[in-house]
DNA sequence: ATAGTAGTTTATAATGATTCTAAAAAACTG
DNA sequence: CAGTTTTTTAGAATCATTATAAACTACTAT
């Protein structure tokens, strides 16, 4: 299993439960957004059973916190994951209430001149806000 | 008071209530961000009168609706609001958890090169998160 | 292998922000 | 002022998320 490695190097043991959660988030070719409900759904079709949702909110910050999932930030009741953590922006379309991801060659390049003292920027996330 | 005409005609009706929001909200200098237990809090003390929660979400709400109060998007577990309604950005500092405003002139023109057919942008949004 | 231990999963309860409800109060209209 | 509409309110309901603590699983050292 290829996501093995990856979970032991991480400091998190290889559990069934973690190992098909690797497998609908990273196992596919295009990257996607999901939401904690939206992964149990997914889970239960793709992989035919059910993880406690306990768990997926253990695993999802678990993979969040080692840089394998981003969090986007947006205001709705729930909350949006990226499984694309490379440095992109989003469209949020209001009236769909969908995300669309900007990769960065979509946006300009971004100045950010004011400097905070003893702060250094960890990441620059742009949310364009669409209607019709 | 320099708030009802605004209220009215808005299509609000200028009560005590929203009068004194308006007073703690916008009879500043300075803009600011706030999230609706602050605002409680600063009405009880500011104006010595609680005003119900019900009331304080209703009306934050319809003034953001009106324009007159921004929803910052960053994931917290209240929602945060802007009484700086202008084009501008955040910084989040990760540590203290506190926004900091960025001017529009602190940040470099940002291009949106991508397009969604039949949608137009509303609004361009940037969160910068700051670390140690 | 096996026993011990440290980490993980789970169902369920708890929390907490936000929204809903429906009755009382206030603002408006003629 | 009487009638209508809007607003306020306390408290209940909702719903995403987090905490709990017991059962289970993966790992480690023997």
């Amino acid at each position: 299993m290829k996501y093995i490695e990856k979970l032991r190097n991480s400091g998190l043991r290889p559990t069934k439960q973690r190992l098909q959660i690797c497998e609908v988030l990273f196992n596919t070719d295009k990257t996607f957004h999901f939401t904690i409900n939206e992964l149990e759904q997914k889970i239960k079709k793709q992989a035919n059973n059910k993880i406690s949702l306990a768990t997926l909110y253990n695993t999802v910050h678990a993979f969040e916190k080692k840089g394998y999932l981003k969090q986007i930030p947006i205001n709705s009741s729930e909350t949006y994951f990226d499984t694309n953590v490379t440095d992109h922006h989003h469209f949020y379309d209001l009236k769909e209430e969908k995300l669309i991801d900007l990769e960065n060659s979509d946006v300009g390049p971004i100045n950010i001149l004011k400097k905070i003292n003893g702060k250094k920027i960890k990441s620059v996330e742009v949310l364009v806000k669409l209607e019709d």
